[in-house]
DNA sequence: ATGGCTGCCGAGGGCAGA
């Protein structure tokens, strides 16, 4: 079972590499962010005609997430339960037994500013709802952009992001309360090539150059991490014309 | 060097992303 993620940003301009990744790519999962379509406009008989079932939650201009599933979509969740939240940044669903999160977590703009705060805030309440989530659901698997790059060996110039936003102590703490749930890396459970990201800027030909960041996971239980099989970042999207910035993570349980 | 692209909304530039 082949589960993956993907910020899209814009699912209205993607849908065709959407659509075309997941002819070449068919996965059984895959968790999508930044659609940034209101709910109404959600292409799901678009998907529907590609052999994927979709749940959704989104709004205008910005935010927005969907699990796209070949399988049927069971026990949906919006957002994180008691947390009162305008914007749309998590859904969950049950598929074929496992639990599936799908995350955009807050960027939070510069490490001074209200957003920073609030993506403080938010990691905070998503990490409360999951150790919930784990005691029910053993297997669990947390996706999406995480706007966290956890190590120095995921930025391509650590020196220059010390201390920025994405890359902090007190984000990269928030990172590592979730692994202390139970939860790995799946990414990392494997061999990878040095230099591997999942997002690059769109300026200064920062793909070409490979000046990127890691900032997309699939994070799994125990149970499932026992019979992960792999997991790799596939880069050819971000080659496209038209590319997302970020490019999709696929786990192999 | 704080920009550099891209998408959004909506009709021109400002905001946000990371």
């Amino acid at each position: 079972m082949k589960l993956a993620t993907w910020n899209v940003n814009s699912l209205k301009v993607r849908l065709p590499q959407v659509l075309d990744w997941l002819a070449a790519n068919p996965v059984e999962v895959l968790c999508l962010q930044e659609t940034k379509q209101q709910d109404a406009d959600f292409p799901q008989a678009d998907l529907l005609a590609a052999g994927y079932q979709s749940v959704f939650s989104g709004q205008k201009t910005y935010n927005g997430v969907a699990i796209l599933s070949r399988g049927p979509l069971d026990e949906v969740q919006f957002g994180i339960p008691g947390f009162d939240d305008e914007q749309k940044r998590v859904i969950a669903a049950t598929i074929n037994g496992v639990r599936v999160v799908c995350v955009y977590v807050p960027n939070g703009q510069s490490v001074d500013s209200d957003k920073y705060q609030y993506k403080l805030k938010w990691l905070e309440a998503l990490r409360a709802w999951l150790a919930g989530e784990l005691a029910k659901y053993p297997k669990l698997a947390l996706l999406g952009d995480y706007n966290i790059a956890p190590e120095d060996s995921d930025v391509y110039d650590p020196k220059a992001w010390e201390g920025n936003v994405l890359v902090s102590e007190p984000e990269r703490q928030q990172f590592r309360s979730l692994l202390q749930l139970g939860l790995r890396d799946s990414f990392r459970l494997f061999e990878q090539a040095e230099k591997s990201y999942s997002w690059w800027d769109y300026r200064m030909m920062a793909f070409r150059r490979n000046r990127g960041l890691r900032i997309d996971h699939i994070l799994i239980s125990e149970a499932l991490a026992a019979k992960c099989r792999g997991c790799i970042i596939d880069r050819t999207p971000r080659k496209l014309e038209r590319p997302s910035d970020h490019t999709p993570v696929v786990a192999e349980l």
